[in-house]
DNA sequence: TACTGTGAAACGGTTCACAGCC
DNA sequence: GGCTGTGAACCGTTTCACAGTA
């Protein structure tokens, strides 16, 4: 029954750890996993315990939005995930844009778990002719000339960044101009955008290299 | 010269600080655009700038390491593309194994960053038999119960998972019985798996979700 | 009893500021 | 003058421990 202490708007994203808001994704994840096997309600050490997490992070993050737990009996399910959707957006229920259809940009359109969580991927955009006019697991895909208009026209907020690394930055400023107010980038190279617009890196050979470091450097002991 | 203050398995992954790690792959991909392009040095503060850090953030970071730079000259670039490489153990020429090739999968196999930095994909596997036999961009499919004798085989020592949800945690127990040392795992659930194997974790609903909160809480100030 | 919410303490990472060096 | 390397101060996050509640 809204028991958040503020209302969306009083919240500014800017005094909260980026740290507390990746974990409430996966709160959210592991929430729902629980609902769906049928558990009425969860405790702050049931839900650390299967992240990896201690009791007292679990409620210290939560405790920044807002009461949501029970004393006595814990947090219930639903309430959570509704609370929790609440907090980051996605019952706003946002529109994508996907830039670059290669097979990264194909597996984003194809990926399945964006629509059952308030995003709707309604357009794609492609510099190669050959690919403009067709349609991508259901999503039509336009020429890059088109792009102020349909980020328009579709009312789109939220795009992602599939091309390749060179022309990265031109693409994030026309759909900036466009309006887009969040950009998640699959490219390699570093992003420069205004204040006010929201950027999310994401580099595959980034993430490979984290594994390279701990496999190379961890020692013998234990 | 081997200015490093310590010998490669003297250093436990353990105490240098996550963070540090993951900007060390930006300083890489930076410092080897400004080479490729021709720069012969730079300073931490311009390196900095170029990637949203202080000047003392990355000579700290770096220092963790050894020492590299050059009083009144700063770094030369090369130099420490080398050195950085040699931290991340990318110099080392992993081979790499894709568990998964539906859309993510096959982005994966086609990715070109991966084997310029020392990552060689040598092998996938599916449990679809009508991909099993193919290969795709030049890598060979193989069946999922194949898998320990090709990670043998073929001396495999990480792997990405990219299969769904419901398989991940089975496929990463495969894998690690099979003697792959680290994991990145696309997959959107919490795998568990034994300490000493590195693990790294990529959801794409939570980065997006990451902009969705950052989009819908930012105050109308500034 | 079982659990949340939260001040206070502990920890760890970042920034500062400057000594040392080219 | 320009730049690195680093101890010390600072700041934010995590953990602890317990008062409060059903």
């Amino acid at each position: 029954m809204g028991s958040s202490k503020r209302k969306r708007d009083q919240l500014d994203a800017r005094d909260v750890p980026k740290a507390v808001v990746s974990r409430l994704s996966l709160y959210l994840r592991e929430l729902r996993r629980l609902s769906r096997s049928g558990k009425a309600t969860v405790s702050s050490s049931q839900l650390g315990r299967l992240l990896g997490f201690t009791d007292a992070q679990v409620r210290k993050d939560l405790a920044h939005f807002g009461h949501f737990g029970h004393p006595g009996i814990g947090y219930r399910c639903d309430e959570l995930v509704a609370a929790v959707r609440g907090i980051l957006g996605t019952d706003l229920g946002w529109n994508v844009a996907v830039v670059g259809v290669g097979d990264l940009g194909r597996a984003l359109l194809g990926y399945q778990g964006f629509s059952s969580d308030g995003f709707r991927i309604v357009a794609a955009f492609e510099t190669d002719q050959t690919k403009v006019g067709t349609s991508v697991d259901g999503v039509a895909v336009y020429g890059l000339e088109r792009l102020a208009n349909v980020v328009h026209e579709r009312q789109i907020q939220l795009a992602m960044i599939a091309v390749p690394a060179s022309a990265a930055q031109v693409v994030a400023e026309q759909l900036v101009s466009a309006g887009v107010l969040g950009i998640v980038n699959f490219a390699p190279v570093t992003l420069s955008l205004p204040d006010g617009v929201s950027l999310v890196a994401v580099d595959l050979a980034t993430e490979l290299e984290q594994i390279s470091f701990a496999v190379a450097n961890r020692n013998s002991s234990r």
